[in-house]
RNA sequence: GCGCCCGUAGCUCAAUGGAUAGAGCAGCGGACUUCGGAUCCGCAGGUUGGGGGUUCGAAUCCCUCCGGGCGCGCCA
């Protein structure tokens, strides 16, 4: 439009605290290559710092001086809504009409109400498999991240116009189950060795036998009981495939009793699956799945080696030596984990016919999937390409490691107990002494969800019991207390669209930039979905509620006369539907008072 | 040893390569007899771990060093 061939002109948002409207770079861009030549001439003479430094300023001057001129050049009728075009030190700024914008946004949100900023259908059908919780062992805030965080980008991949198919994964067999087991049948025998270990057991029975396990202990009667736990686990490892055991039918019930407790936690926090699978089942398949890919060539039987006589895909003879080796099958026959995940990967293609597959799994298992979508894609499946590992890092403590060996883990049910008392507590503590125990749930989920989701997830979360249970400032009931209020200031509203547009009223700027933030939410979700990350919307949440607030202080709403309260009504209804949506997509509710 | 991730204010975190690096907490000082004080406003707090490079422009990209986490199993 500026009649500058070659090069391509990029508008973007200008930079949030200044205006609403658009900013190029391109007068900057200009000055380079104008003073290009010249750079070059000086960079021989005296060096390229030196000849960078004296060439600054007039770099600066020069994009002034453009940006003055092009502005001068913008013909204003060629771009609607603009309002004007002004330079701005090296750049060329498009600020809108912000009356008209705003007006125009808040009919946008009023219009399409709940599916404002949704994405139009896909046509694709995408698995989240996510949550995976082992049965027999204990569900600590550490799992809470990965539901909180699987369930948002589920969400939001919803949102986005995709088909989301959710799926979990439950750790039902395996050695840990065989070892938990051991433990419920052997109790005297745990306790005495528990006695030799000294200190207090850690909570769980899992963890318990773990730590018999692994504590270290000289005393040769302990060594004893260790070797008949290893050999015992071993022998109840086998009878977990015969309906006929007594170690069976014990397997069954604590299983079904772990899974109704998943399902009760599932429940509270708001999530749903779509799918079950179970490691169970699935193990069925795997070695089946191990001989499909033995005559695929994807693996083969190792000859030599350290490896000999397992079945393994070597990476080095597929290209990709980085990846080392994985072996599916051991020499003894068994198979191992990853054989079952291959077995697993196989049904979610065929059976469920998904186009990408994500798995929320904990940065640790980050060579693992990368090992195994390659050999998803050696196999042939073209789907592979859109397999995702959605990495996020562990919830830790301050000391370390959450151990459940050391019993330094935080239970699930007891993080959650406090968030609640919390919230009733604080509610107290603000004179409302009837609070409805479903408004605390709300509040006390709300703060802990937000508090997961806020944060990257390439960064380690550590977990510390006061900062997680703050209620004040950037947290998750913040959000919610400005949803309420503004929720006092809509009884009795009616929007009325074709009325706001012809509204005459000119907004105060702390209703254009509410309105501005409002503007920016379609961007905001397809970026959080692009980039797997509902931290963005989390903080976007946040920028909203606060432009929000500083609205409500500045911007009396039922007092003002009928059009102003007309129009501000209409922009806090704007603001109530995206802080809603926004809010669904991170899982947390809004409660209309509290 | 090799690979991946992280390092931003005292603490916890933000910032599609773009303008003066922003919030919350903690600290200090304030708020209209007006729609809810889980709120708002102000002050103070920064060599973006160090160094080099690329670029008109770097917290962001590249190299290197330092510090921390994780992974590299015939575990799951």
């Amino acid at each position: 439009m500026l009649g500058l061939p070659g090069h391509p002109v990029s508008l973007r948002k200008i930079a949030p605290p200044r205006a609403w409207g658009y900013t190029t770079t391109l007068p900057q861009e200009l000055a380079g290559l104008m003073l290009a030549e010249e750079q070059a001439r000086l960079e021989a003479e005296m060096g390229k710092k030196a000849a960078k430094k004296k060439l600054r300023a007039r770099m600066s001057e020069l994009s002034v001086q453009v940006a003055k001129n092009l502005a001068e050049a913008v013909s204003l009728g060629a771009l609607p809504g603009v309002a004007q075009a002004q330079a701005e030190g090296g750049y060329l700024n498009f600020y809108l009409d912000t009356a008209v914008a705003s007006r125009d946004i808040i009919s946008a949100v009023l219009e399409r109400g709940s599916d404002f900023g949704r994405g139009k259908p896909q046509n694709e059908r995408v698995m989240v498999e996510f949550s995976q919780p082992n049965t027999h062992k204990d569900f600590h805030v550490g799992h809470l991240r990965n539901v909180v965080l699987g369930n948002a980008l589920a969400n939001l991949f919803e949102f986005g116009g995709f088909e989301v198919l959710r799926a979990n994964y439950y750790g039902d067999h395996g050695i840990h189950v065989a070892k938990a087991l051991w433990g419920r049948l052997n109790p005297e025998v745990l306790a005495r060795a528990e006695e030799m270990l000294g200190g207090p057991p850690p909570q769980g029975v899992y963890a318990r036998v773990e730590r018999v396990l692994t504590a270290e202990n000289d005393n040769p009667k302990f060594g004893e009981i260790r070797a008949t736990v290893e050999k015992e686990t071993g022998r109840i490892l086998q009878q977990l495939d015969d309906p006929a055991s007594e170690v069976y039918e014990l397997w069954r019930q604590t299983r079904q009793r772990d899974l109704e407790t998943f399902r009760a936690i599932y429940d509270e926090l708001g999530v749903r699956f779509d799918l079950e699978f179970y490691e169970s089942e699935v193990e069925k398949r795997a070695s089946g799945i191990v001989d499909e890919l033995l005559e695929a060539g994807v693996a083969a039987v190792e000859a030599e080696g350290e490896y000999a006589g397992t079945v393994v895909v070597d990476f080095a003879a597929h290209g990709t030596p980085e990846l080392g080796k994985m072996v599916l099958r051991r020499s003894d026959g068994t198979t191992l984990y990853q054989a079952k995940e291959l077995a697993l990967a196989k049904a979610k293609f065929e059976d469920y016919e998904v186009d990408r597959s994500l798995y929320v799994v904990g940065s640790e298992q980050s060579l693992y999937f990368k090992q195994v979508f390659e050999i998803l894609r050696l196999w042939g499946y073209t789907a592979a390409e859109k397999c995702r590992h959605v990495s996020y890092e562990l919830v830790q403590l301050p000391g370390g490691k959450m151990s459940s060996r050391e019993g330094t883990v935080v239970p699930y049910t007891a993080f959650v107990a406090e968030a609640k008392e919390q919230a009733l507590s604080l509610a107290h503590e603000r004179g409302i002494s009837a609070v409805p125990e479903e408004v605390a749930g709300k509040v006390a989920f709300g703060a802990i969800k937000y508090a997961f989701l806020r944060v990257d997830t390439s960064k380690t979360i550590i977990f510390d019991w006061k900062q997680a249970l703050s209620f004040d400032g950037n947290a998750g009931p913040y959000i919610q207390y400005a949803f309420a209020r503004g929720n006092k200031l809509l009884a009795g509203f009616t929007p009325d669209v074709p009325h706001l547009l012809k509204s005459q009223y000119t907004p105060e700027p702390a209703e254009v930039e509410l309105c501005r933030i409002i503007a920016d939410f379609t961007d905001c979700v397809s970026q959080a979905m692009q980039t797997l990350a509902p931290n963005i919307v989390a903080n976007y949440m946040y920028d909203l509620t606060r432009a929000f607030t500083e609205f409500y202080q500045s911007c009396p709403v039922l007092k003002a006369e009928d059009g102003v309260r007309f129009f501000r009504q209409s922009l806090v209804a704007g603001f109530s539907t995206v802080l809603t949506a926004g809010a669904g997509l991170l899982g947390m509710e809004l409660p209309d008072e509290m």
